[in-house]
DNA sequence: TGTACATCAGTGAACGCGCGTTCACTGATGTAC
DNA sequence: TGTACATCAGTGAACGCGCGTTCACTGATGTAC
């Protein structure tokens, strides 16, 4: 039955790889199919034998790099909860060094208005990805009668998006440093709850 | 001396208007001169009497919309302060109507990314925007000893940003309403001090 | 074991299209006398 | 007042280019007998 088909999933695996890349420097409009290509070693035409276009290419793009980043977020934090479990969470978040990093961790700075102009299938799956990154963080907040666990997790997951995003979009103005610096102070206030449950 | 004046500041100002409406629905890069010309009622070879470059029209166009719009956001609610007053333009800028309008008022959810992968020119143009505003905020909040005024004005800024986008990013999923719900309720944390001044 | 054949991942040229920018031009408006 | 001229905002065709996608093909790999 010709070629070997786990050799085509590795070449799906750097097709992936080489648009991850591309799109976390450069986003979505601004990486061609051609671009990735090259990066992975090949010719353009043969992209259409592993996605069916290149939106199909954001969108299993966006679930396999978030989905590999969650578990590194919270990775030698396992004994913290509350407030000094989301300090550290932001501080590792909202580094100059990954606002700075010439390849970004974080895909969504660069792609976010990619999805914003996106189709439904991009939202969803990008909705997808967040909800469980969401639950993650919710696992480790309490609540109170001002705001519950999930609130304070989804207002912290918003709150670091969009300081990394506005960070970025002001690098090289002292604004870009600020926004880091008192996001990660702030970040606290989100998690203090009236009645510590620990 | 041929036309007068001020028939040609006119069109210039109606193409600003006319590309401040497309950057706000389809972002820079979904927009072409080609596009903002014909909205404005003129030609592509036009443009370049008003403009050095499509470039220079990002700039100009968000200094406009985003210095324009600072005021509205702030209208009405000149006798509250800290939590209350935060708690208004929150409720304000994060509404479903917001998000869902087909003109949005904000530009940066469609034209983040543009500016992150953009020049220095328009990071710069951002980021003095971004500053007065968040000088609005910050004189109407208090701080303490977890968080200056500012730091708490710059937190609040991006955690709105931040929603806004990832609700329209999400938008048609159940996480897009809960992202506008959950920013509202926690945004009286950012503001909340432990000795208020008032 | 050896030969003929089928499969299909990947190639590379081509498709139609929209882009940002340039430029020779036109024609309405104002100035000079 | 009337005529000749200068200005320049706006026109519209053209430029070179990169884009997403298609498609006839090639050639290495596996199967059948």
């Amino acid at each position: 039955m010709g070629h070997p088909p786990e050799q085509k999933q590795a070449t799906h695996e750097r097709i992936l790889e080489a648009a991850g890349t591309l799109f976390r420097r450069q986003g979505f409009s601004g990486t061609s199919v051609e671009n990735v290509m090259r990066a992975a070693g090949l010719t353009v035409g043969g992209f259409y034998a592993h996605f069916g276009s290149k939106q199909a290419l954001l969108i299993e793009s966006l679930r396999r790099i978030m989905s590999g980043r969650r578990i590194e977020w919270f990775q030698g934090i396992e004994d913290l909860r509350g407030t000094e479990w989301l300090s550290h969470v932001v501080r590792r978040y909202l580094s100059r060094a990954h606002r700075d990093g010439e390849i970004p961790i974080c895909p969504l700075p660069a792609v976010l208005s990619d999805v914003v102009r996106g189709e439904p299938p991009v939202k969803e799956a990008l909705a997808e990805e967040m909800g469980r990154m969401v639950d993650a963080i919710a696992a480790n907040l309490s609540g109170d009668a001002r705001a519950s666990a999930r609130e304070r997790a989804l207002a912290a997951y918003a709150l670091c998006i969009g300081t990394l995003t506005l960070s970025k979009a002001s690098q090289g103005t002292p604004l870009s440093d600020e926004l880091l610096m008192a996001a990660r102070r702030c970040s606290v206030l989100l998690a203090e709850t009236s009645e510590p449950r620990t």
